[in-house]
DNA sequence: AGAAAAATGGGGCTTTGGGGCAATAGCGAT
DNA sequence: ATCGCTATTGCCCCAAAGCCCCATTTTTCT
């Protein structure tokens, strides 16, 4: 399918020729002319990447990264530059762009570099799915079920955890049954899995 | 304590005194000339970090950084180049440089890149100390054993592993007991975090 | 206030997990 | 051939977990 790629420079021309070169090669491109109005449309869409100048008037292209991983938009960026010098491209690469070709650009690299770019948001879209779905289900968890599974995933037994809520077995085990209904598992090591992935941290020593 | 730290740099002037100033500052520094040279001792040592020329004869500081991670050594490398080229910094970061600077080398960025690049160093010390402790728990298991493990992690049950593998449940039991008297654990839950830590995966359909 | 949801608990039953003790069998090394 | 390690299994028993129906209380929301 069509992926949707946006292309930011403040020199217009430069955007119809990467527009051009894109199309071509089945991408559908939006143009921006400095990263402000990027922003404005910035959430409306879905890209696949995002091409980014670093010399423009306004906000420059690192300041518009630096945004952009504030929001937690995770398009990958491939950044491009007609006077960039080394420093750019160091914060740039270890704030996760993709790649960051020098102008003019050579053609090739900037299509194997989107191509990387929208496979690694591919991905991220993936992991992203996959764990707002199972965080969807914890988020049904109630407090006290909550409480149980962090004790769960600290490996007690229904006895202890029934000691240290000062409740009695029964009612953990109801709460247990409850915890693994709520998140469609049947065993304990899916329910490890998932407190993993979603990041709950067995309970301490110390708050316990 | 005193960390050690390499400098790899042709130029035997700069190694010099690049030596002085990193010793005025607590380091403990060894220098070498070449990268050919740097490997053939690279083994011994304890690296806390390596500081690294990018143009060589022979060898350059790219391709040393290439066999270095080939080879698994896992020393955080700051780099710093004479006329290093926008290309060779962003492959060099993407390797998982810390640093790529320019001569003149400004001192307080050599330092903090040090700094950096010592406390990463450390970080994977920790972990990679961790990570071989369980693995060697691991190795004590049998191949037998390591079935059931991959088995359990799987959230089989005692009877369903005895039914796959053709034994008796009692057999099962017993397997199950020393797996987890070897690994030190207790309950389930740690096996599946024993199991994740080593990257052992669970048993899927297809290869049961 | 009144309804709905959540937390608590009981009793009873089955299944599963775990430990001890003993025995048999295969396989490689001394 | 004998020792040691591993794998296998039986029997007995107990503890833990899961599941069924049920009831009461507390909290929360409308």
């Amino acid at each position: 399918m069509n992926e949707k790629i946006a292309v930011i420079d403040d020199n217009y021309s430069i955007c119809k020729a990467l527009a051009r070169l894109l199309n071509g090669h089945g991408y559908n491109v939006e143009i921006y002319t400095s990263a402000p109005e990027f922003l404005l449309h910035a959430r409306d869409t879905e890209l696949g990447c995002v091409i980014l100048d670093i010399n423009m008037p306004n906000m420059s292209g690192l300041q518009l990264q630096e945004i952009l991983i504030d929001r937690k938009y995770d398009y990958p960026i491939v950044f491009i530059s007609g006077c960039g010098d080394i420093p750019s491209s160091v914060t740039a690469i270890k704030k996760g762009a993709v790649n960051f070709l020098q102008k003019p650009v050579v053609e090739q690299d900037l299509l194997q570099s989107i191509c990387e770019a929208i496979a690694l948001h591919r991905k991220h879209q993936d992991q992203k799915r996959d764990y707002l779905l199972t965080e969807q289900a914890v988020e049904t968890l109630t407090a006290r079920e909550m409480e149980i599974f962090r004790y769960i995933i600290t490996g007690k037994l229904n006895k202890q955890i029934a000691y240290y809520l000062r409740i009695t077995e029964k009612t953990v085990k109801v709460h247990r049954a409850r915890v693994k209904q709520k998140l469609h598992v049947k065993s304990i090591v899916d329910l490890v899995r998932i407190a993993d992935k979603v990041g709950i941290k067995p309970i301490s020593l110390a708050e316990s």
